[in-house]
DNA sequence: CTGGATCCGCATCGATACTG
DNA sequence: CAGTATCGATGCGGATCCAG
């Protein structure tokens, strides 16, 4: 085992996980990623994420764009309109993110029923 | 809607983060994949995660093993010896948990360098 | 329409002590 | 050695109000 292995306290996996797993990170890169304009605006992703509040989509996208893997588009002053969409760096996360999906949507099922949680 | 439970249930991928998101899950599983011998015991995976309690890696392990990604076999009962390992569950969720990993390595440094966390 | 500020409940995690 | 039980601190996420 040699340093900068995956098991210090900066292993970049937990790093990850410690962002893409807060509750709505994942849903907001999915839905940024599969929007056909390939742009969102806020109240348009807070539509399609039931449950959200705005303080939560307002924090959660305000994380990834500081983290460089969304963009922010403001479009005027009064109305604001505000337009998200995904950066290069966070279009190269949705290729991983995918196939993690893709286990989930195949697994999932598998893990509840071991779980005893079908029902 | 007042609870966790509001949003869409048919999105797995929030609720497999939810499982690998645990702190030390990442850890564990990575850990177990490439242990060679296939299986480790409670103490060999404690030494070689620093900073986990007994009790979190208790409860994550209890975890992976009721969603049947993680074998338990016990030897003996005096003293104990258990040791985990990965089920065919598990070892799929691997392959898109390592192509994360890789994302990680790879992109992780960029995103701190966004977040303002380095020069 | 967007999103910041504040208060608060609750789950998670950690430290410690105890059991077999 | 492996695992449980308890208590307490911390931080996330949610409701609400306020501002531009």
């Amino acid at each position: 085992m040699t340093r900068g292995d995956l098991f210090d306290p900066a292993c970049p996996t937990r790093q990850l996980l410690d962002r893409i797993g807060s509750k709505w990170t994942s849903m907001v890169i999915k839905l940024l990623a599969e929007a056909d304009p390939a742009e969102l605006r806020f109240s348009e992703l807070q539509r399609r994420m039931p449950g959200v509040s705005q303080k939560m989509l307002s924090v959660t996208l305000r994380a990834l764009t500081e983290d460089g893997l969304v963009t922010r588009r403001v479009e005027g002053a009064v109305p604001p309109r505000v337009h998200y969409g995904l950066t290069g760096l966070g279009r190269s996360l949705e290729v991983p993110l995918a196939a993690l999906r893709e286990w989930a949507e195949a697994h999932m099922a598998e893990i509840d029923a071991a779980a005893g949680r079908v029902g």
